[in-house]
DNA sequence: GCCAACGTTGGC
DNA sequence: GCCAACGTTGGC
């Protein structure tokens, strides 16, 4: 078992979102260590970290749980959409995802002021400077260190 | 809206 | 393979 945070921006998708739906495909993803996070690493019943970003108030907001293997993207073949890509074709696909599925919302949102002043996530790749990865991989002792501070 | 950080693209 | 230009992310 695994732990991740996954960011999203709740104007385009927020934690009540993910709640009203159950489990949602997190399409969209185009950024090659973030695939690889989840082709390579994520596993069905993995814990993630729900983040709100470029919003009033950033922070973490709930937990959700990976529900299922990695499979393609299927928005990379759409030409109407966003995340359309041309170099992409169903026998040699580009983009992955994996469905996410709602667990619980924090009472509160653990915002990013309130995790930088944490001594227990020293590293966490969240908190780096420049960092721009829209999934991240967490390890145990972060995990709980930040459901701690609900 | 600004800007720092950083990934991607494309010319050479 | 280098690197400048460009685009995107995301906090503020």
């Amino acid at each position: 078992m695994h732990y991740w945070l996954m960011k999203s921006e709740p104007d385009a998708f927020s934690i009540d979102d993910l709640e009203r739906v159950g489990t949602e495909p997190w399409t969209g993803v185009r950024n090659y260590q973030a695939r690889n996070f989840m082709r390579d690493g994520m596993k069905p019943g993995d814990g993630v970290l729900f983040y709100h970003s470029s919003c009033p108030e950033p922070g973490v907001v709930g937990i959700a749980e990976v529900a299922s293997e990695a499979y393609p993207d299927p928005t990379q073949y759409d030409r109407k959409s966003d995340y359309y890509d041309e170099k992409a074709t169903p026998e040699n696909p580009r983009w992955m995802l994996v469905d996410v599925s709602f667990k619980r919302k924090f009472r509160r949102t653990v915002g990013l002021d309130e995790l930088r002043r944490q001594a227990k996530l020293e590293g966490f790749a969240l908190l780096q400077r420049g960092n721009r990865l829209s999934i991240l991989p967490v390890t145990r002792a972060q995990w709980n260190a930040i459901l701690g501070l609900e």
